[in-house]
Parts: structure tokens; sequence; C-alpha cells
RNA sequence: CGGGGCGUGGCGCAGCGGAUUAGCGCGCAUGGUUCGGGACCAUGAGGCCGUGGGUUCAAAUCCCACCGCCCCGACCA
């Protein structure tokens, strides 16, 4: 491709909009260009990056059996109300309605229409296992998107999904996902770590998720500095300290205005240890739960909806009035009736605790958990803080930012029993079909290749997803000498099979060079007369900023080489 | 949804105690000089100043409403 002609238009100064590093690089360099909050265009440039990525996606599923296939981007109501999801999505769903006033979806994930797939074409367990996947535009009206394509709400995603007899076909499709994901990613030159997950909306099954350390990171992912623990804070689970208080008998206390643990707890000048947060969970027609944790603690939401149902939300201000007849920072669960109790394990036995009086501007203090209320479960849905220990071998645990590249998913039965996909088995009894979900965020991968290693300047994209392997910069281009130079080694590197952007725009060489720079393309070629003159060509590897200097006739040979080796560190 | 910021040629910005033809830098077009790290000269094109309403003899500028974009936070009581 010739510079020139082509629709690359690169910025000289950062836009507006852009704050992290990818998204200014992205927009920079010309490779994606924003229409609306959340909604891009890719440009050419990133185009071909999207589409590398792609192509090495594809060629990881397929080594793993799966078929690719191209599921519609819209949806009927009816098969979403079919899984409860009509409901459970809530407003991340866009909606719209045909010329007939019948509802439709855009899909922001496919589980429902490969089980319908699934319910028709899967008959007997002689048509299982299968692997389906596609790559396909995704949306999801995110209650804020941001970081340009990181989370955006119309966005490119692999979905793939498997279907096997049994859990133990589940087990080896799974096996088979993760080993692919790993492949992939590492083949994209992204450094990763695998972390045990929450499922939220999918369901409660087993999952992970394939996460990039880095600052912009919405994940945080939990670590053991010892051992290999690593899991999302949504599905991590910690060791905390038990922590006694004096038991004494039940007060009220005034406390006027304090509200939060840390007000309450400075007010008071006590530990936030000894204080009990109280939170009400409710969900449409469902007995209302009051969830208590330690002062020091955050409550874990999904252990909550996976405990007792994804319905289950925090209540507004108006249901916490009605039920507590009191604003949500006083109320508790002594001497209060109409819902359950869930308490976190570190709360068993605990004594002389302080909690909301259910009156405004009073706190209740001597709280013994044993004698005063009626805890209905003890468990541990408290989210891990730094600090908290190993689950696994009692070792400190560390939290890091990181950003989630993939998540691979074990649904079991949830989606092929809600849309009755069954098969007939071998013994001649109808099962449901074992399900799982694997998912990867194509524009993720291209803004974590320029976050972990782009630099001031740019990106240096890894040559397997680079939009080109090689950059022409061409000096003085209208020299005859230069013009002709330029022209044999083009022909010459496009028989190798090299993707070239050449560079002979009339301008002066700063521009040049800063492009090709910002443009993050692995390897830069400079032709010019002085260079012809002297017999000595650079060959610049942009990653690594490594010189490489060549005579006129070993040039393309050491191209070649260099394309090698930058294919070969990335395990390709 | 709450808080903060911002909407002026393609991009980045100035102008905003009301008053000529709305400016600057970059980019773009034409001609010329340059040519290994964002060069220079000359000429030129390009703007319902986010939208609607109001105040005024007069509005990019003042007032009201709306829309859009970015950043922080989001039921943790």
């Amino acid at each position: 491709m010739k510079f020139d002609k082509s629709l690359i238009n690169t910025l000289r100064e950062d836009p507006r909009e852009a704050e992290s590093r990818s998204h200014r690089i992205l927009l920079r360099g010309g490779f994606i260009r924003q229409l609306a909050s959340g909604v891009h265009t890719y440009l050419p440039l990133g185009w071909r990056v999207i589409m590398r990525i792609s192509n090495i996606i594809r060629e990881e599923l397929d080594r793993i059996g799966g078929q690719e296939l191209l599921m519609p981007a819209i949806a009927p109501k009816e098969i979403w109300q079919e899984s409860g999801r009509w409901d459970e999505y809530g407003d991340d769903m866009f909606r719209f309605r045909d010329r007939k006033a019948r509802y439709f979806c855009l899909c922001p994930t496919h589980e429902e229409i490969i089980a319908d797939i699934a319910r028709s074409a899967v008959r007997s367990y002689r048509d299982l296992p299968q692997i389906w996947y596609q790559i396909q535009t995704k949306f999801r009206d995110e209650l804020r998107p941001r970081f340009g394509v990181i989370r955006s709400r119309q966005f490119i995603m692999k979905d793939s999904y498997s279907l096997d007899q049994d859990q133990a076909g589940l087990d080896h499709s799974y096996e088979l996902h993760r080993q692919a994901y790993t492949r992939i990613f590492r083949r994209c030159g992204i450094d990763f770590e695998v972390v045990e997950a929450a499922g939220g909306l999918m369901g409660t099954g087993e999952s992970q998720e394939f996460i990039a350390i880095a600052d912009i990171g919405e994940a945080q992912v939990v670590s053991c500095r010892n051992c290999g623990y690593r899991a999302n804070v949504e599905a991590a689970v910690g060791l905390g300290e038990i922590e006694s208080f004096e038991d004494e008998p039940i007060a009220e206390i005034h406390t006027p205005g304090k509200k939060t643990v840390v007000e309450v707890s400075e007010f008071l000048k006590v530990s936030r240890k000894s204080l009990i947060k109280s939170i009400l969970f409710t969900a449409p027609e469902r007995k209302p739960i009051l969830v208590l944790s330690r002062g020091d603690y955050d409550i874990n939401e999904n252990v909550i909806r996976n405990s007792f149902g994804f319905a289950y939300r925090p209540a507004s201000s108006g249901e916490i009035l009605k039920l507590f007849g009191a604003e949500a920072g006083y109320i508790g669960p002594y001497g209060k009736e109409g819902f359950e109790i869930c308490a976190d394990d570190l709360l068993k036995n605990a004594k002389g605790m302080i909690t909301g009086a259910n009156k405004d501007d009073y706190h209740v203090r001597g709280l013994n958990i044993d004698r005063d209320i009626k805890v209905g479960r003890f468990i541990n849905l408290r989210q891990v803080k730094a600090g908290d220990h190993c689950p696994g071998c009692r070792s400190e645990l560390i939290i890091k930012n990181g950003l989630e590249l993939g998540h691979i998913f074990k649904l079991g039965t949830k989606y092929s029993t809600a849309l009755n996909a069954d098969f007939l088995g071998e013994n001649g009894v109808r099962k449901p079909i074992v399900m799982g979900s694997y998912g990867i965020g194509l524009e993720r991968i291209m803004a974590c290749a320029c976050e972990q290693r782009g630099d001031e300047r740019g990106t240096a994209w890894p040559i397997s997803i680079a939009p080109y392997e090689l950059y022409l910069l061409v000096l003085n281009p209208a020299d005859s000498e230069v013009k002709a130079l330029a022209e044999k080694w083009a022909a010459e590197l496009a028989a190798r099979q090299f993707t070239l952007l050449i560079d002979e725009r009339d301008i002066s060489a700063g521009i040049k060079f800063n492009d090709s720079e910002l443009l993050g393309i692995p390897i830069r070629l400079t032709i010019s007369p002085k260079a012809i003159k002297q017999g000595r060509f650079d060959i610049l590897v942009r990653e690594s900023g490594d010189l490489c200097v060549a005579g006129q006739n070993d040039v393309i040979e050491k191209c070649v080489g260099i394309r090698e080796t930058l294919y070969r560190e990335l395990n390709e």
C-alpha cells in the first residue's frame, strides 16, 4: 500500500477526548474513528489489525475442531424470554420494535440462539460433541462506555459454544478452549494471566478469565504472593480474621447524621471491625434479604446473586424506608421482621457489635449475633481486600488492575433446559445438552497491544497482528535513482510475501519517521540518496529499537531474517 | 443516574464585561526553494460559533431549555 494513496490520516496532536494511551494512539494513528459514545469505525489500518487478530483466532478455533458460523445480530423477544434474560438483561440490552410492533433486541450475546439451533440440529448423542463459533458484532448499551474501544457499545466478539453429552465432555471442551485461548493471546503478543472468574449473567458454573495486567483495566485481579492463586475480585475468596468484642447488653446510641461505616466509627472512636454493615437486597416477588458484613468489608454482590438468585439487587432508598422506617444509613437486623438475614461467616458468634437502630440518627451497640438476631445463613460473602489470606496456602493476597480479554465458561444445562435443547442418549434416555460458552473481545486485544507495547511515540505492534509488516520509508522520492530502487525493492519484498506500507510522500523526513513509529509497523527500511551513495541501508526494528545496517545485496534477506525472528518470538 | 469539564473551518485552540469583513497554529490546494527527524516563501479555498427559544437597535459573547462528547463516581448505606 502506498501511504499517499491510503485513507491513513495521522494526527499531529492528541484528540481532545482521548485519555488512555491506547485510545490516543488508535485515534492519532488513524486506526479508528469515533462516531458516537462507544461507537467506532475501524478505518483501514485498524481493520487490518482486527482481521489479523480474527485470523489467528480462526486458526486456533479450527485447530480444536470449532466450526465457524454466523448468527443474526438481531433476535426477537420471545427467544430471550425462554431463558428469562429478556428481563434479566435490563438496560444493557438495546431493544426496538419492528414495523408490526414486535419486540427485538440487538444481541449482546448468543447462548439462546445457539440453544435454539441445537434443539433442532442435535437429536442424538451421535451428533455430539460440537463446537460452534462466530466472529460478530455485539451490542451492549453500557452504563458508561470508556477508554475508546475498550468498553464500547458496539464491539466485535469471537463467541464460541460447546455442546456435550455430559460434564466430562464439557470439561474436555472447556480445556480445549483454555488451550486455544492461551495460544491465541500468546500469538497476539499479549502479556496475560488466567484467573478464576464469576459468571454474572451467564450462570454459576466454573469460569476463568484471560486478563491482561494493565493500569487502565477495569477488572481487579486478586493474586497470591506465594502460590498460583489468581481470581477476579468478583469471584475471589479470601480468609479473614475473626474479631471479638466485649459482650454487653444492647443499647441505643445517638449518632446524628452519621450514616456510613467510616463516619460512625470515627464518631464513636471505634474500629470499623466492630460495625456491622446492613445492605438490603430485593428482587421482584421475592422475600427481601438483609445482608450483613463486618464494617471493614464490602459485600460481594455475586455471592448474593449466586446464592439467592440473579434478580436480587441492592434495594432502592424508597424500598428501605418502607420496610425499615429509617434511612439507609441507620438500618440494621435488630428488632425488625419481614426479611431473611444472611451474614458473612466472619460474624459467626460475634458479640459487642454496632449496627443501625432502624431509627434515623440512631445506632445500637452491644449486638450479640447469637442472642439478639436470627441469622438464616452464614456464608463467605465479603469482597476480598488486599492483605486477606489465600484460601489455598494462607499467604498474603494482593490486588492489581487488569483488562479482561477473554472469558471461558461452563454453562452446564441452564440454557439447554430452559430452551428444551436435549438429545437422545445411548441408553435411550433424553437429556439436556451440556453447554459451554467462550468469548474474546477483538478490539480489546488491539487496544491492549497498544497499552502494553506502546510508548510516547506510538504503538509497536507485535508482528503477528501488525497492519503491515514492513514500512518502506523513501526519502527524496523524486530522485530517479531512489525511485527506481524503491520500486525494485517493493517488488522483491512483495515477492517474499511481505505486507508493505510504502511511504514516498513528498514531505519532510521527520514526518515520515514519526509516522512510522506512531503506526508501530514492526520493521522499517529506509531508502535515501545518501544511503545509496554509501551502500548502507538502515533496517530498524520498532519494538526493540535495534538498528541493522545492510548492503544493497543482502537487504532483502536481512528483512526476511528479522521478520522470522519476530514471529518466532511470539511462538508463531 | 450524581458530580466536574467541554462544544467556534478537517485537527488543536483563542475570542465570550454585547458592536466592523470571527482569529491563530496545524492540515488542505497551487507554484517555487528544500530533503535522514514534524523546513521555508508566495497565493488561495474552507465557518447556520452544538440546537431551539428569549433579552437587545445589535448575540459566538447575556439568560433559559435541550442535545452531544470527555473525565470521576454509582446503590457498600
